[in-house]
DNA sequence: GCCGTTTTCGGCCCGACTGTTTTCAGTCG
């Protein structure tokens, strides 16, 4: 038996601590910039890592983790064996805990931070607030008034904007935005495109990047900061322009001269991670890149790239698909010739999770089949809540057959199209299922679900989970973490145990596609590749329109590294169903 | 503090914009 931590630390919390330390070491000015970025990387790394940081530590390979050498590693040790981490405490006790909350105030970064606590004994965002409204900033080197507006400014916005947004709350707005600017026309605004993590389809986005190229960036930025989503101009200079909107988003508009819009699309989708990555690549090649051209570091000549794929190609690549530009092996599987052949939603034969009227959904049953057919499908699952789901009225053995009825009639116009009966059942609090064996061993296709006591323990609702897979009906695990973005962190579910279970059981995890689940999330699509779990990318549809939420599983499954063989519902119908069958009788 | 198909020591991404500056430091991405 492995050796167990003091505590179950997960990833997000040590790499929080590894950003606090560096944030510490920073304003304290213990450490020279190196170390400072040193310990952000790690905590980068940390927080994006596939596996769990507790069984990498169990494993004595923490080492392994990029930006993790022997001083992280120590520290993170000294944390799973004791809780806590001297060194943390003896900076904490250096600097206030106020002053760290500075850094949040937009503007205000280590090194006004460090001067507002030194010189005028600053400690608090609201002490920072009262020198700014009594003028006292001002008297510091570098500050003026129109300094302190800008901070008061910021502590304002700090109160009222969320950290990052949906994907599927900005996506649209990002959409509109550039039809607006479209309008504009081909003379002004010859190419535009999203770019930063929208583009890269992360889940959650902090701001918005648009790009132009443009030989006649002015007007651009004038229609820009003119349009009727925007609240407030934050800055506007001749090549890039940065807005709030009503909602809070910041929008930033970057125009770029057409020949050079290769490497500035590249440079701005990011991410950061994958930049440097490439970027250290491209030294060792004799280039230095930036967004504006490949240059010669001995001849100095530029080479500009008006395409992405001329950036990658001049540097041995084939071009890198957005949603895998996060520094995670990509650069090196593309220098080997090994990129996965991803997922593409034109791959996806059918959808094997959707609502109905019988449920919660708003549409019947033909009318969700017709609206999957009218897509191309060539199946489509129906699978409403079963009873035991407190808020919604399911489906139950009675109702399931009225079902099964209604959709063996509709079977029978078809001969391109299959619609299977299914259902999301609910995994009650002691891990049973609330449909029996008999009533599931009819259906097609079981989904179960975990929806209430999501705050359980996380032993008992890991037991839950792997209790519901074991059951020999049931096919997929649905939405595993039950999180909600912006708004329900989900339950503490030990996903590598699950998926482990997954793997050996043969079952597939769900990507569930709504924009505000996402879950499986990226990062453990990967993991479940590594085991060879098979994924099944559903909508989760409540409405015909639901089915476009697909994209976001696709895209999601894409991030998480999926190809079309490993996603059930890229398969055709007779292989999908002998996959099914199989489960039954096991 | 991390890292290495030129390195175990000497590097570490880089440019736009702002405010307060007579030439630049700080922040941000």
């Amino acid at each position: 038996m492995a050796e167990q931590p003091v505590r179950p630390w997960t990833n997000a919390e040590i790499a929080d601590i590894m950003d606090r330390i560096g944030d510490l070491v920073e304003v304290s000015e213990k450490e020279g910039p190196f170390q400072v970025r040193a310990y952000h990387r790690a905590a980068d790394n940390i927080r994006h890592l596939d596996g769990d940081i507790v069984r990498i530590w169990q494993e004595g390979a923490l080492e392994d983790i990029p930006g993790v050498g022997k001083a992280i590693a120590k520290k993170i040790d000294e944390l799973m064996r004791t809780g806590h981490l001297r060194f943390l405490e003896e900076l904490e006790k250096e600097v206030p805990p106020g002053v760290l909350d500075m850094l949040g105030v937009p503007g205000i970064g280590p090194k006004r931070a460090r001067m507002f606590w030194k010189k005028l004994g600053i400690t608090s965002v609201e002490e920072l607030k009262k020198a700014a409204e009594s003028g006292k900033l001002r008297t510091l080197p570098g500050m003026g008034a129109k300094s302190e507006r800008k901070i008061l400014e910021g502590i304002a916005l700090l109160q009222s904007i969320p950290d990052r947004i949906p994907l599927g709350e900005a996506r649209p707005l990002a959409e509109r935005i550039i039809e607006e600017l479209e309008r504009l026309g081909p003379e002004i605004v010859e190419k535009i495109s999203l770019a930063g993590s929208a583009r890269r389809w992360r889940e959650t986005v902090g701001d918005l990047d648009i790009l132009v190229a443009s030989t006649n960036p002015q007007p651009v930025m004038d229609e820009f900061v003119s349009l009727p989503e925007v609240s407030e101009v934050m800055l506007k200079g001749e090549t890039k322009t940065s807005v709030r909107l009503h909602n809070g988003l910041q929008v930033d508009l970057r125009v770029l001269e057409p020949e050079r819009w290769g490497t500035g699309l590249q440079y701005f989708t990011g991410s950061r991670a994958h930049n440097i990555a490439l970027r250290n690549l491209a030294l060792e090649q004799g280039w230095s890149l930036s967004e504006y051209a490949l240059k010669r570091v001995d001849t100095g000549e530029e080479k500009l790239c008006s395409t992405e794929e001329e950036v990658y190609e001049t540097l041995g690549l084939p071009w890198i698909t957005p949603e895998l530009r996060e520094d995670r092996g990509e650069i090196k599987a593309a220098l080997e010739g090994s990129l996965p052949h991803l997922v593409d939603l034109s791959d996806l034969k059918g959808d094997l999770h959707s609502h109905t009227t019988w449920s919660d959904g708003s549409y019947s049953i033909e009318q969700m089949a017709e609206a999957a057919r009218d897509r191309g499908f060539s199946y489509h699952a129906i699978t409403d809540h079963s009873t035991g789901l407190g808020v919604v009225q399911g489906v139950d053995g009675d109702r399931l057959e009225a079902q099964r009825r209604i959709v063996d009639g509709l079977n029978k116009k078809w001969k391109d199209f299959r619609l299977l009966l299914g259902v999301e059942v609910e995994v009650m609090a002691d891990g049973s299922l609330a449909l029996p064996d008999e009533v599931l061993a009819r259906l097609d296709v079981v989904i179960a679900a975990v929806h209430s006591g999501l705050n359980q323990e996380r032993e008992t609702l890991t037991e839950r989970a792997i209790l519901a897979l074991r059951n020999p009906n049931v096919d997929i695990l649905a939405h595993p973490t039950g999180r909600l973005l912006g708004r329900r962190k989900g339950g503490n579910f030990d996903i590598e145990a699950i998926l482990q279970e997954a793997a050996r059981l043969g079952k597939a995890i769900e990507v569930n596609s709504s924009p505000w689940r996402l879950d499986l999330n990226d990062v453990f699509v990967r993991r479940a590749m590594e085991l060879g779990v098979k994924i099944s990318i559903n909508s989760d549809a409540h409405k015909v329109s639901g089915l476009d939420d697909l994209l976001y599983g696709v895209k999601t499954a894409r991030r998480g590294w999926a190809e079309p063989e490993n996603v059930i519902n890229t398969w055709p119908l007779e292989r999908l169903l002998d996959w099914l069958k199989r489960h039954d009788q096991t």
